[in-house]
DNA sequence: GAGTATGTATATACCGAGTATGTACCGCCT
DNA sequence: AGGCGGTACATACTCGGTATATACATACTC
């Protein structure tokens, strides 16, 4: 849903897809390349739906579009509404864990150490790239500290995960553990 | 891609469809429902792969799936990979301010607060959700712990972007603003 | 100048994820 | 007997996302 919203919100002024593309990605400083296709397949969706329609060409020959009167409502209702957190986007990584500790011929401890390791580099790739200047635009910049936010926040849990676990384990031949005290 | 490594590896020992379902649910806190019907339609494209096959019926007559040779190494493969972080996930709630950034018509300022409140009364309704005992079984407690650490780190993203806001605003006046001092 | 890479621009086919819906069976209740 | 709800499976459909095809312009190169 994020891409259909994001391209409405860009259609501020007649554009053509490929601008479109562009735009995307430029403002969200390449961290999620955004494939032409879906560009237009989205496009097409909108203008089944009422919320774009077809405006022309420009002096070049590139069919353009623009926001209808209820693409425009489309848009503010984005922008006036927050993202739903009622259902959380699924999580590999949770799921991951979930699973792996119901599974026994898992090593638990071992994922996570390893994506503590990966996130680990991932997270120093990003800073690397702040480093470097790619969040010195303001939009860009925003977007890459979403990433490390996450990332450290993935790391804590990763180790408060561990402990748990560990907890858990040393537990689970007491008569009974007793959880909740830490959050 | 999460939810069907997921059920190849619910799928240690043989089960049914309905059964899997029940399992991921319970797994992972009902954080995440799971429509039926995408499991069945994950089963039949794990076994036109080749990674699961039907395994008869059992007492009651429900037909039960299990394990390929190729699906045992699938799921082995699985839990030995790290979750990518080279393409992450893409996030509404990040795209949508870089976008608002671009956008002169939008007051970034309030949908940054409108949803730091919605997060916030997110986040409190996974502490309550904790404290009533839903975080008591190792992985429901797991993934309800990332819950939080997610929404937590988003706040503290979403304070961060205010700060930053408020300086690109101050600063669009002066000479040139210097960035990255704050990472 | 012919050939060929490269970038811009649009369009379409295809697959996987996810939702909604339908159907059948069973036990339970009144 | 009829209705209700839970179990179990199946299918249709939409949407997000990727790959691919096509056309045209520019630029490089042999």
């Amino acid at each position: 849903m994020s891409v259909k919203h994001a391209l409405l919100a860009l259609l501020e002024k007649p554009r053509y897809g490929y601008e479109l593309r562009a735009e995307f990605e430029q403002r969200t400083g390449a961290s999620w390349p955004l494939n032409v296709g879906q560009v237009y397949t989205t496009l097409s969706r909108l203008e089944r739906d009422g919320l774009v329609e077809a405006g022309g060409t420009d002096a070049e020959g590139r069919s353009l579009y623009q926001l209808t009167e209820a693409g425009k409502v489309e848009v503010k209702g984005w922008f006036d509404t927050p993202v739903e957190r009622t259902q959380p986007q699924r999580d590999e990584l949770a799921i991951k864990l979930a699973v792996a500790v119901a599974v026994p011929s898992v090593d638990v401890g071992k994922v996570v150490q390893q994506q503590r390791n990966a996130t680990m580099q991932a997270l120093q790739g990003y800073r690397r790239q702040a480093r470097s200047g790619a969040g010195d635009d303001l939009a860009g910049g925003l977007v890459l500290d979403r990433l490390v936010f996450a990332a450290e926040a993935e790391i804590r849990w990763l180790d408060h995960c561990e402990a748990r676990l560990r907890r858990a384990a040393a537990s689970s031949t007491a008569p009974e553990p007793v959880e909740g005290g830490d959050r």
